[in-house]
DNA sequence: GAAATGATCGTCT
DNA sequence: GACGATCATTTCA
């Protein structure tokens, strides 16, 4: 398990970090017990100013004050009036970057996850970022957990580099498709759980 | 299997 | 007032 000791490995661009992060484990415990996730799809977002699709692109704001927060602090942020998705920071504080956690697979706490989810089949528990963040029971009030502090939350990262790591652009990131054609995302393939990829589509207004 | 669409509210302009 | 780093369901093929 990671310490805060170990908090320089997250000390860098999230498109560094990202595929670091393929295949490590994200535990949270709670009163109603523990989850962890293996983590098989990221997507890494900058606030240096050449990301459009980052929160932090417009500068800061009292939403994602976490992302400009010291590297390894889980970024929790809601979205589409009923979705939480979570990040973990990158870069010491002051500047703003962080790795999306896309997707996963649930190894501890696969009952709990399930009824969180509402019996769902165990591959889909966590595939999607707004899924896996209900999988591992992340709301609005953890954004800015330590996750290397010894509380709640705690990571570890994988023992070997994946074998082999799949990137391309990434996904649900509308404007006009600029940020969509770097590939920030990363994930592994062959993994059941890693979401299926939908290319940024402008919703379509009813009415 | 693929594509379209409603749900639902915090946040920014 | 508009829209979003989404998901589940419905609809069509």
């Amino acid at each position: 398990m990671l310490t805060g000791a170990d908090r320089p490995l997250l000390e860098a661009p999230a498109v560094e970090v990202a595929p670091t992060l393929l295949g490590a484990v994200l535990t949270h415990t709670t009163p109603d017990g523990t989850v962890a996730v293996r983590v098989t799809e990221v997507e890494a977002y900058h606030g240096d100013g050449t990301d459009p699709g980052s929160h932090a692109f417009r500068g800061r704001t009292a939403r994602n004050g976490t992302m400009f927060g010291p590297a390894g602090l889980l970024y929790a942020y809601f979205t589409y009036g009923m979705h939480t998705c979570a990040n973990i920071t990158c870069l010491p504080e002051g500047n703003a970057s962080a790795v999306l956690l896309r997707a996963g697979r649930i190894v501890v706490g696969e009952a709990l996850a399930t009824v969180r989810r509402g019996g769902v089949a165990p591959v889909r528990l966590a595939r999607g970022p707004a899924n896996l963040a209900s999988a591992l029971g992340i709301s609005l009030s953890d954004d800015g957990a330590d996750v290397l502090g010894g509380g709640a939350y705690s990571l570890e990262l994988a023992r070997a580099r994946p074998e082999s790591i799949a990137t391309g652009p990434r996904v649900g990131v509308s404007g006009d498709g600029g940020s969509a054609a770097f590939p920030w995302r990363f994930w592994l393939p062959g993994e059941p759980t890693v979401s299926a990829y939908r290319a940024a589509v402008r919703r379509v207004r009813s009415g």
